[in-house]
DNA sequence: CTGCGCGATTGTTCCAGCCTATGGAATTGG
DNA sequence: CCAATTCCATAGGCTGGAACAATCGCGCAG
């Protein structure tokens, strides 16, 4: 067995499709169907079943590919691992951020980073958490930013600050007249919301009084993107919670919109800089996590890092 | 990179030696120096120092070598899974089991498991805890068999049975007169222990008000084994905990030596199964443990699997 | 100083894996 | 129902690299 046989084997699961898969791995079609072929016959067990013109994984198979991305990636890290000692902070870092933030934040951190970590690029994914997750644990993803807390055993984070959630609602409201709005003052049915697996929608679902389902909200007006949940609300849809780094980028309160701190110590959520236990990027993760924290504007919590 | 280079850098950090690290790997002297020096130039990085005669790992050598046995024992985690699944229950399985408990429960256990098992040999290696939990952890052994409770998140494990402490003692002790003992009836200057590093020491010391050091235990009577421990107690220097297991095996009570049950819900030990996450032999694993459960005597409080 | 232990170097052999070309099975479309 | 297409498997020749044996060179010990 080999580490290329490895290779092959996640490239046909991942494509479903050996000409594909030999195409992602430079080899030739027939070179990766005989290398896969050579491995069933060692293992003694048949990894894909080729039934007509579909290619899928066996029973046996699932597992021993899940295996072999393992094997794969703690290659992989052998590789990272000596790069990042000949400079721990050198080297591209792919770096996930959620929809909610990425927008918002990297503004800030873009240029902070570049000037700390000037060997490091930043490679950015956009995507929700349920998809960055997963990526991380493969090591597809060197890190990614969230704002859940996630307790996949593999997984390590570092706390970067606490982003309170603001109101945002047309001049016209009621709720204009306070200086800050308590959670119960807003009535669920004409709370907007992202669509599902934001998981700003959770959170401003649960934080009003809607868990989970958000059942009672308006079900049919649901926004895709942060941005278009504000022009909804500008023109007059309902209100809507905004986390505090959208505000703060100044594009949110306009004559068309007015914005209300919100009240209570939960009104807030908790960013973090996921990774993979034992990363080879470790250092330069934790670097980064040092440099974010510090290009936040004010009004969102900093923390400490307990290595600093 | 390759996955024998990885298992040369593994011989070669075990041994410490280049050319017996060959002998191990059955490969030639010169051929594994080479590959270690092509993977060192492919990385970029030394892995190992070579100073005079020593041969030791450099600092990012270290963690190369880490992540190269993370490598290497996913890899063999895909051999394992394949003879799994031609046959779930056939092959080796190497058992770690402690001393406290190996003596006194294999010998049920290896019938049964030969009866039920009849292609999966045990292979036993008998340690403390402290060193099996390692092996297993780095897939040198599919299981072990192991009286505390371990964290360590690449771990899972089966309960086997909560197996009751009993107090051993000569037969002129004055506590024979009672039916039940109870831990505070105890003179922990009289209670004697085995050597560090066994966990019944831990737990006889912690159940009689002596934790973790034993301070005002006899210090200067330290059994290496259990069977040392009762004939010192049989010799009249103090009373002794003795594992239910060790009870029943009928070597204990004699005409010089004396038990009685140990009074209290928290005078017994649980006996668990550990084994790897995702280990390949999972299934193998949880029939043994059905095994070890169906073939206990009477008299240890025998527990259900989940799965059953 | 000399012998020995041990890792590095050199040169040759040979096989594993790669490619191109082709075959054959299954699905699709007219 | 047949032809075209798609896709994986097979065949045969070529090449790079891993293996070995023999040797070198260095450092330590007596």
């Amino acid at each position: 067995m080999n580490l290329r046989d490895l290779h092959y084997v996640i490239a046909v699961a991942d494509h479903a499709h050996f000409g594909n898969a030999a195409l992602a791995c430079c080899v030739s079609q027939p070179t990766l169907s005989g290398q896969i072929a050579k491995l069933e016959q060692e293992l003694g067990v048949e990894i894909f079943s080729r039934v007509g013109r579909a290619v899928r994984p066996t029973e046996a198979g699932e597992q021993i590919i899940a295996h072999a991305r393992r094997a794969v990636a703690a290659a992989q890290d052998v590789v990272d691992c000596a790069r990042a000692n000949r400079d721990p902070l050198s080297g591209r870092l792919r770096l996930g951020v959620i929809p909610t933030i990425s927008p918002y934040l990297m503004p800030y951190v873009l240029p902070a980073a570049a000037e700390k970590l000037p060997n490091a690029p930043l490679v950015l994914v956009e995507d929700k958490t349920a998809h960055l997750v997963p990526l991380v644990i493969e090591g597809k993803l060197d890190a990614a930013i969230i704002a859940t807390q996630e307790d996949a055993g593999e997984l390590a984070s570092l706390d970067l600050f606490d982003e309170p959630f603001w109101v945002a609602m047309p001049p016209n409201h009621p709720l204009v007249a306070s200086r800050q709005v308590k959670p119960a003052d807003i009535d669920p049915k004409t709370l907007l919301l992202l669509t599902d697996g934001h998981c700003l929608r959770d959170q401003a679902a649960e934080l009003c009084g809607n868990p989970q389902t958000g059942q009672g909200v308006m079900a049919d007006m649901r926004a895709s993107s942060l941005e278009t949940l504000l022009h909804l609300t500008a023109a007059g849809h309902g209100v809507t919670l905004v986390p505090q780094l959208a505000v703060e980028c100044g594009r949110v309160e306009t004559d068309r919109l007015v914005t209300r701190p919100l009240a209570g110590g939960a009104a807030s959520r908790r960013v973090r800089l996921i990774h993979r236990l034992r990363s080879p990027r470790t250092r330069a993760l934790v670097e980064l996590a040092r440099t974010i924290r510090a290009s936040l504007p004010e009004g969102v919590r900093k923390l400490q890092s307990s290595s600093d």
